[in-house]
DNA sequence: CGTGATGTTCGATAAGTAGCGAACATCTGT
DNA sequence: ACAGATGTTCGCTACTTATCGAACATCACG
């Protein structure tokens, strides 16, 4: 269901980013791998949360996905029954240039078996 | 007192460093402030734990450095009495480059009163 | 040797966070 | 109108985290 099609979602404006909300918030596995997958996608590009294949339950997905979206991580807008989401590549890459694009390469895991 | 002075203090190594970690390191206000400060150092100067004026008491305080050593932000060192800090600039570069720069450049605190 | 300075450790508390399942809400089809 | 799909919310539990004060350990120094 999405949401009630009024009050819109609550996001940050790009001025009100902070760097500890935004570490806070990719400082979870599972929240990490979101934003990995997201960043992958071409920008602007969105994914409903259906589509990320998370070992948690629905309603701890749902949880980190405010979370999210209330660090100022990404951007979330109701279509139909669906809730996509996508990347504030802009709004990070101007807050803190480069930290989007770390948490991308790196995802997660200590260097070792950085095979190709 | 600093420690018992065998038995070293743990530090990841450099290939161990998780983003994760990392992170939520830095995600702290009082942490951040700690490596804000040591980041305007010359590179590989260290300061001892009392240098730093923080609003929190001294058995915090000691918490807190631990956690930025055991995620591999700073480096301690025991001198004396004294317990030397410093900024593990080469390892984070490594593996992380940029974010350091991003967490010292920016500090905590949204963007407003930017002056100059 | 005692004293002071510098830090750590321990135990306790309070607050926050991740996790789950069940119930509910909304839209899309049929 | 009903059923299914997609998400959210709520209540609960377990764990982690930040904080404090008191006690302790070590070193340096008069």
């Amino acid at each position: 269901m999405a949401s009630r099609q009024s009050h819109e979602l609550a996001h940050p404006s790009r001025a009100a980013l902070t760097f500890t909300a935004v570490s806070a918030a990719l400082s979870d596995p599972t929240r990490l791998a979101i934003v990995v997958r997201l960043g992958r996608l071409a920008p602007g590009d969105e994914l409903p949360c259906a589509t990320f294949a998370l070992s948690v339950t629905k309603s701890t997905q749902s949880a980190h996905f405010r979370t999210l979206r209330e660090a100022g991580v990404i951007r979330q807008r109701d279509e139909g029954t669906r809730r996509m989401n996508s990347l504030r590549r802009d709004d990070l890459d101007d807050r803190f240039p480069g930290l989007l694009n770390l948490a991308i390469a790196q995802g997660d895991a200590p260097r070792s078996g950085r095979r190709r």
